[in-house]
DNA sequence: CGCCCTATTGAATATAATCAACCGCCGTGG
DNA sequence: CCACGGCGGTTGATTATATTCAATAGGGCG
């Protein structure tokens, strides 16, 4: 499913002060792996092999179960990747990926070899605290995204689902108020725990509320303090960057 | 806030076949902590150490935020611990703790010296797949109980929840129809995303279904395949007791 | 052009929240 | 010992929120 794959020197990558590849040495190579739109990383029940993957640029959605059992529309799913994220972390011990990822656009990504990374050469100690910090974030997130589903209502995850990939946006150099949303509404619902008419009519209501423009999938943030009030108690703060600052750092 | 400490030897420990510790070595120590009902093993925003804790006996509830700002009772709980859990890998990188986790009995836990153990001496490559295996299990529990609160009716949340305390029950070798829950309505509430009015609801539905028993605290499941059937679509097994073997195998 | 798939809209229904009252247990103090 | 008060838990009535089922609109693509 992947579609191609070229070698990749991570000391001269654009993205090495991310990543956990290039912390490794200045003479680590990677794999760069490009994935078509709608095409999977990897599909539950595959192999795990030694590598997490990094996303250079795209989109994927995380689904619980195979991706396509093709009548069985009740794929869920458990999260959206998003370039500079990674991927794979909740593998590590198994032999089977228990999650699909599939593209939601046409994408790249690096396939880092953790194993020889965090656990040999003179910057071993440095990259196993990249791994843990990795895993422990990872792991609040999910923490995080599974407060919301408790907590709140449709509106304030959706809210809180625009914010975070008008964020993203803003890290990666764009606009902050002007995306295009990469999933399609009904994975949006899977995402959020609601079905996809309830999502129709909560983008209709942001739209008349005028927070934001919204033709197809393109998205134009107009109120974006009314959607953290919305998503968040009115409190700035997920920390987020926080985390991004530590990885870096690191 | 724990209230004795003494040291113990891993070697000679019941539980050693599944815990960190034990596996490091037989002259390994660790302490063994008594922390009393109502009281917190840590709290939000303390001070992360080198440790994780492995519960011995007993049973926490991990709150998101400060366990008690006084006049806010929306303290989220955002999962229980029971024996053998471990607790605080979410923090492996983090300088202070994002939750608290506060005992709901009387209970015993071992503090271990993770990065001693992981990285040091000769059983070290043992160790790591120890601690990898932990996070991974523990960020695929996080996705499993997501995965509920989005495509689940809150009754189907609940029969979940009695099963997964009755397993616990059994791993621990009493009978798994007869336990008492050891936390409150309020926590059940928190926990499954609803309110306690709804929690008492459906355990009356329960009780009148005759799928179980219910006095206070004191449970007797009569239908646990009923229980199951509500809790999946019909399927038997969340695959949990396979994590238990890779844990006790390596 | 016409089909298929995604998305939208509407009406009726189900599910859980909210507000409010009440019960029963338990510890405290008279 | 019993009365009191507090807290955790239960129950009821009403309302809000999201689902379900069904029908329709619109874009992309052969």
């Amino acid at each position: 499913m992947a579609n191609s794959i070229e070698q990749n020197n991570c000391s001269v990558c654009s993205q090495r002060t991310q990543c956990v590849g290039a912390a490794a040495g200045s003479q680590t190579t990677s794999h760069r792996i490009r994935i078509e739109r709608h095409t999977s990383l990897y599909e539950a029940g595959s192999a795990v092999g030694d590598q997490i993957y990094h996303i250079r640029s795209g989109s994927f959605k995380v689904v619980r179960g195979p991706s396509t059992p093709d009548s069985d529309a009740d794929a869920h799913v458990i999260g959206f990747a998003l370039a500079p994220d990674f991927i794979g972390l909740d593998a590590l011990d198994q032999l089977e990926y228990a999650n699909s990822v599939v593209a939601l656009e046409d994408s790249v990504v690096c396939s880092i070899s953790w194993n020889r990374h965090a656990f040999e050469g003179r910057r071993r100690p440095v990259m196993r605290a990249h791994l843990h910090a990795l895993l422990a974030r990872e792991m609040r997130r999910e923490q995080r995204a599974a407060l919301m589903l408790r907590n709140t209502q449709a509106e304030q995850r959706m809210a809180d689902l625009l914010l975070t990939l008008s964020e993203r946006q803003a890290t990666y150099g764009y606009q902050p108020e002007e995306f295009r949303l990469p999933m399609s509404r009904c994975d949006i619902a899977s995402y959020l725990g609601v079905t996809a008419e309830c999502v129709s009519r909560l983008l209709l209501q942001f739209k008349q509320r005028a927070l934001f423009e919204l033709c197809r999938r393109d998205v134009k943030l107009l109120d974006m303090s009314a959607l953290r009030t919305m998503a968040f108690g009115h409190e700035p703060p997920p920390q987020l960057q926080q985390d991004q600052a530590m990885l870096a750092a690191a």
